[in-house]
DNA sequence: GGCAACCTTTGATCTGGATCAAGTCAAAGT
DNA sequence: ACTTTGACTTGATCCAGATCAAAGGTTGCC
């Protein structure tokens, strides 16, 4: 059974080539010669359990993690034992780029559900993006895009209200999936109302009021995790102010 | 006069190696020799006056810019015609660092002050950096502190009340102001009471408020734009919520 | 199956900070 | 000196969303 031996030996290295996130990320823009060398660093990860660490606040910093199937939520501690959850993470996304810096990790990260992750290791991958220049810039793409996005909470946070805020929410997750061939009008929220609150600087009970009123006005319909959009458009303007009748903040 | 034409010399191109900032900035962890190719790209960009702009949102992004002497602050278009203060940006700080991704810059830069700025056209600056892994390396910390540093701020807006926002901000321009070997007690701030409150997600009145109160229980000295302050280990303990009987929120 | 822990919803109340509304003050021009 | 202008302060009021309280619903575990 020679097949049978090559297609295990295959199935313990990480296959870039044929992931179906690839285009999201690390590959992206390689030749399929540095892809090879690419997946010759990367780890598959073993496969987390819901709530299961990838790694706690204050280890040492080694590898980055991309997430294949499920997602994962990283949150920093705050002060007084509280958390402030800082993002759920979909397939193809990269988590652990804050940690770069101080070599160490400043938050936590934790499967909201059973996951499948590759592992990177961050020294190796660096030493592979100095010699290939379409690596190295994929890197600072994905580590400029990180940025931008937390631009974008930090916006979210500073100038939105709770109506804006969900709405905005639930349409980033709805885009998100609809990159990876999902429905972006039908799915499934893997993290909890509190955890979504917590992430949008919410109550819970706020959140849950707001996906009742989302419904009633016929904007979507929820079932518990279960999300069906129905007025993209009406979300959308509501995700941005332009609701009806809505007037700018002064500050 | 020989002698006069060198000096002028010099000074029409950027010498990293006596910049008071460099340490801060991107020579961090090169040789000397290296520092030197990185001087070779480096534009003096001409010094702006208050309210000059940087870069605006919407503009092709082309270079990094340097705080050399002066601050920057750096904002985003909200809905409806507001803005959101992502930054206020001291010497030795890199500004555009979001822009890599998109190829756009998403937010503008404006100076709060007469300052002086380094340019650092991107593609030649990505370019530098596959031939000196160190100057690589550097790139990555500056753009992981920078996820950091909004990591920071996000748990500000989400979690921190209004006093423990204003409380945040001095402090951290104290550290900064100090890194930079400047008083960490006594310093001007270049930017409005209008700007801080938009930076903090906080009404002007609300910054104003705070500042008067901080002053009568003698933490700090505010006379205008000037601040000194006195109590350090208050402020710290305000600033993370451990001040006087204070709970965590439950979100 | 049945209990326990937790998640979600819904209603009532409370409050931190926004908003509204006058001032006050300093710098710059006339 | 006197007005203008814009930034800052201070007081009064209001409200979005937090907090408190009390049910239901789910899920998982023994």
């Amino acid at each position: 059974m020679n097949q049978r031996n090559i297609l295990s030996f295959e199935t313990l290295r990480v296959a870039c080539k044929n992931c179906s996130v690839g285009a999201l990320c690390l590959p992206l823009g390689l030749e399929p010669e540095e892809v090879g060398r690419l997946e010759d660093i990367v780890k598959r990860a073993r496969p987390l359990q819901r709530g299961d660490f990838l790694f706690r606040d204050g280890d040492r910093f080694r590898s980055l993690y991309v997430v294949k199937t499920g997602s994962v939520k990283s949150y920093a501690p705050s002060a007084e034992g509280g958390e402030q959850v800082l993002g759920f993470h979909l397939p193809g996304e990269i988590i652990g780029l804050d940690a770069i810096d101080k070599d160490a990790h400043a938050c936590s990260a934790k499967a909201l559900e059973t996951s499948a992750l590759c592992e990177i290791p961050f020294p190796r991958l660096e030493e592979l993006s100095t010699v290939i220049p379409s690596l190295q810039r994929q890197m600072y793409r994905l580590l400029s895009k990180e940025i931008s996005n937390e631009t974008d909470m930090l916006l979210l946070l500073g100038k939105k209200s709770a109506e804006e805020r969900l709405a905005t929410f639930v349409l980033n997750m709805s885009k998100r999936l609809q990159q990876r061939g999902l429905s972006p009008t039908d799915f499934h929220l893997s993290m909890s109302r509190h955890e979504i609150g917590n992430y949008l600087g919410l109550a819970v009970e706020t959140v849950s009021r707001l996906f009742t009123r989302y419904q009633d006005d016929g904007l979507m319909v929820v079932d518990r995790k279960h999300i069906q959009l129905i007025d993209l458009d009406a979300l959308e303007s509501l995700s941005n102010g332009s609701g009806p009748t809505r007037q700018q903040q002064r500050n």
